[in-house]
DNA sequence: GCTTGACCTAGGTGTAACTCATAGGTTTTA
DNA sequence: TAAAACCTATGAGTTACACCTAGGTCAAGC
């Protein structure tokens, strides 16, 4: 199979399948003739492994890893155990935000409704944000040299 | 105030403070002694308007556009309401995703449960992840000549 | 035989919102 | 006075690809 072969089989772009090769989670050979990829039907069921892990919040690093283990007979299962469970309350509070978020979006527009279009006073910016409630920021002080950092889903 | 004072004031890092500055979203002074940036009072208004839009889910490139209205005299306000009103359902979008993302993982982690922990036999992966039912691909065959994107709140 | 279109290669760039690093100058504090 | 904390500008790194360049390959149709 060529590198669209693949990827049209499983339903992925062909830059996406050479994304995947260049990160090393494919390894294709090579046809001598041209020096074209060359993938068989065994890198189509790792493409689908991906790409359920893929759906399953895993990182294409994470999955290089996942399927090295497994090439070396190691069984990743463990691992991948690991990572999921230390994913799902990420997952879990990142809903959460976004819950929060729409719920202040909504109550945006549905403010909206009750004040005018024009252009707000003095020197306010726009009500419809400057009315809302900062994020819980510690307005007073900070230990830390610098840097309060807030990552989310690495 | 100088870079810090302001950052420390807000609850945020410096590096933020200077990256807003550098994406023109603040416009401090610059001190002639030594050509330090100097932020007033509205700057902090400012930033925390910031903070707040930004937990509102607009990008930075859209909170100076949002900004440059305001500086202008011009309401901001109807921009904001059409940005807040079609980013609304990619966030419910978003949550729906998540979810489904979570109960997936759920369900792995208890399916696990039931397996044995041991490699995995012969060729297979990790039947937790192998087991899963497949991101719903268009398996047959893809019109266009390649790239089946998939953007999230861009 | 030749063109066209679809594909291939490697490598580089761009995205979002920062973070970190580099290298050198300044201010504050002990 | 020396170290710690801060400042400057600039460049690179992060994620998971998508897109572009520039040039090579291949099958089909004329």
């Amino acid at each position: 199979m060529k590198v669209i072969e693949l990827a049209r089989a499983a339903g992925v772009s062909g830059e996406t399948v050479r994304h995947y090769t260049r990160e090393g989670l494919l390894h294709p050979s090579r046809d001598p003739d041209n020096g074209y990829q060359r993938y068989g039907p065994r890198d189509l069921e790792r493409l689908r492994f991906i790409q359920r892990a893929r759906t399953l919040g895993f990182s294409v690093a994470e999955i290089r890893d996942i399927l090295a283990h497994a090439d070396q007979g190691d069984s990743p299962c463990p691992l991948v155990r690991d990572l999921l469970a230390s994913r799902l309350p990420e997952i879990h509070a990142r809903i959460a935000e976004l819950q929060a978020l729409a719920k202040r979006m909504e109550q945006a527009l549905s403010t909206w409704e009750a004040m005018p279009d024009g252009t707000p006073d003095g020197h306010s910016l726009c009500r419809l944000i400057e009315s809302f409630p900062e994020p819980l920021s510690n307005t007073t002080a900070d230990a830390s040299p610098d840097a309060p950092s807030k990552k989310e889903t690495p």
